[in-house]
DNA sequence: GTAGCTGCAAACTCTTTGCAACTCT
DNA sequence: AGAGTTGCAAAGAGTTTGCAGCTAC
């Protein structure tokens, strides 16, 4: 098992100039902020980030920009039994582990249970396409 | 592996009647159709059904009796990518896999899954208190 | 120049809630 | 009788959208 590394290779700026998207400037910022980002904002979160570096960025472009970001498949929409989205700019597959008294969301990746998974479906005659793992935990204090 | 046979024992009706619900008209009839469920309703499909049965039921109360139960814990609120919640009658610890093509939702249990998860989270340094794992499939067709 | 992007405000969807009337126990 | 439940309509939260103006290319 091993965690997942913060994504490094082009930036989501560059992958978006490269997806031919006008580089406003109210994009960019939003961009960069994603690319800062070490967890996993909530769309209110971005707003209010970008808002700090730009003080006219509206909300309207946020939910924009992140629409589109998650249909070329640039950020993942992320729901974890919130009744708001959070985006996640590392496209790797992977799960999360959530912290059910700080929030805080640590990143896994287990090949095992990939395989198990592909096998499960297989077994109820399904090919996998998607998943989703969540695991929700205490941390453990040693003492 | 195994699928979850549909959960037998007391009926909805009789443990809301333990718990000591006072047995409405309508909770009766929610109940009632919560019980018969052979799927995983979203709200709106649950007061439709409950509508036919009793034209004078309203959404209010719907919603207002599936929170009661969540948080008695005798149906589970579910949130498949949807943006909206569908409820399981079937409080036994399981999984779903979901078929992308027609929705229809396969339960499953997994027991080496089950010791993989509290192993992962006991790695990342936490207790495992919750968790959620959806497989989304195409079925299989053999030609 | 123009396709595409933006801010604003209004609209939309799902869900919750205040209130007065009603009903199980 | 009284605590708990109900229907209605209004309010809330999160998200989307129509539109006129603006901007990157």
């Amino acid at each position: 098992m091993s965690h997942s590394s913060t994504s490094s290779g082009p930036s989501l700026i560059q992958r978006c100039a490269d997806a031919g998207l006008k580089m406003t400037g109210q994009r960019k910022i939003i961009l960069r902020v994603l690319d800062e980002a070490e967890d996993h904002p909530a769309v209110e979160t971005v707003y209010e980030r970008a808002k700090a570096l730009d003080e006219s960025i509206s909300m309207a472009t946020v939910y924009r920009t992140l629409n589109l970001l998650d249909e070329l498949h640039l950020v993942v929409r992320q729901d974890f039994n919130e009744n708001f989205s959070r985006y996640d700019k590392n496209t790797d597959h992977h799960h999360h582990l959530i912290d059910i008294e700080s929030g805080e969301v640590v990143e896994f990746q287990n090949d095992e249970i990939e395989q198990m998974k592909k096998e499960i479906a297989r077994k109820l005659g399904y090919e996998l396409i998607e998943c989703r793992l969540e695991l929700y935990g205490k941390k453990i204090r040693k003492n």
